[in-house]
DNA sequence: GTCTATACCTCGATAGAC
DNA sequence: GTCTATCGAGGTATAGAC
């Protein structure tokens, strides 16, 4: 599978876009760093937006299996930690693909096709992590503890040099964290 | 100040980029919001660069002055609390281009003019925040810190009701729960 | 200071040869 | 499966009248 052209291609739309986002990577310059014309994409993928919801879809599929039914499971200081353990875990398996769709979201806003789902899911999210009879505070920590994780990820200039395993246990500790104070604390 | 035509483009220019990314605003767009035309609007901003760049000069010189003479301040828990306060009412009071600049970095690269020192502020405030003899984790923590902030705020979608001293409190709570279990603990 | 009109470019996308 | 050539739309930016 990785002599397909198909895949060259998700590659190197996942490197331009990482550097330029979304709206400012050109078929053109994908095209280019796979080394075929952009009317040669066009044989692969029909449309840009066709190219950036198969870049996502890994992403979403990964998240709606670790989100579904959550409205279901109990919520307590145990769960919680396990869900935002799986949430991260997810978020780093798709390391690449997530350090831009955290930050982007302008952007995307404009392909909304696989979009909605993502933010169905993570309004989901933040609705369980508050908790019930939420406070305005416990939303805002809720917001907070999962935006830790896209943040710190995009940012991964600063942290490039971090192994998997020590992102992984250093953002469960700093996700609590923002949670720590309130109601949903360990 | 407030009748000055300038002012009304600025404005409107924030409006329209929070709502569509800095690449997706397009000068007609801003301009007709305004209420002139695509050309009036190049009297005022001899281009789109310029024109984003008026916009970020007033976040940056706050955090500059925030910021200053960072590295020979002592390091305690104290002192701490005290610059990631700061910090937090500086993106605060810039708000509304907070919003845009930490969630839209990607496409901000391509007007890279007042960009860079962005970068080196916050390289240094990581930096300091994890304090001397850093390990991994301590870094990873400085910068989920300052991530905690721009990251609630660009999703303030979810918690727009929260009024300005509400959010600075439980920022500042947040961002310290993260680093809580370091050295740093306050 | 604001307008109309336009030059010039790049984009996404298509047509058709090979 | 890849190419050249081209289209139309929309972008930034400029020229010149008022």
């Amino acid at each position: 599978m990785a002599r397909d052209t198909k895949s060259d291609i998700c590659k190197a739309a996942i490197d331009v876009i990482a550097a330029k986002g979304v709206e400012g990577a050109s078929l053109r310059e994908i095209a280019e760093a796979v080394g075929i014309t952009k009317a040669s994409l066009y044989y692969h993928y029909a449309s840009k937006q066709e190219l950036v919801n198969a870049l996502l879809i890994p992403l979403i599929d990964d998240m709606r299996s670790v989100l579904d039914g959550l409205d279901q499971r109990p919520w307590s200081p145990t769960e919680v930690r396990n869900v935002l353990t799986e949430f991260i875990d997810s978020l780093i398996r798709h390391r690449d693909v997530g350090v831009w769709l955290s930050r982007d979201i302008s952007a995307l806003s404009a392909f909304e096709e696989a979009l909605g789902e993502i933010f169905t899911l993570t309004a989901q999210l933040h609705r369980w992590l508050a908790g019930p009879d939420a406070s305005v505070r416990d939303r805002i920590r809720a917001v907070a503890a999962t935006e830790v994780v896209g943040g710190v990820l995009s940012s991964s200039m600063s942290v490039a040099d971090a192994p998997d395993d020590v992102l992984r246990e250093t953002l469960l500790e700093a996700s609590l964290g923002v949670l720590g104070s309130s109601r949903a604390a360990a």
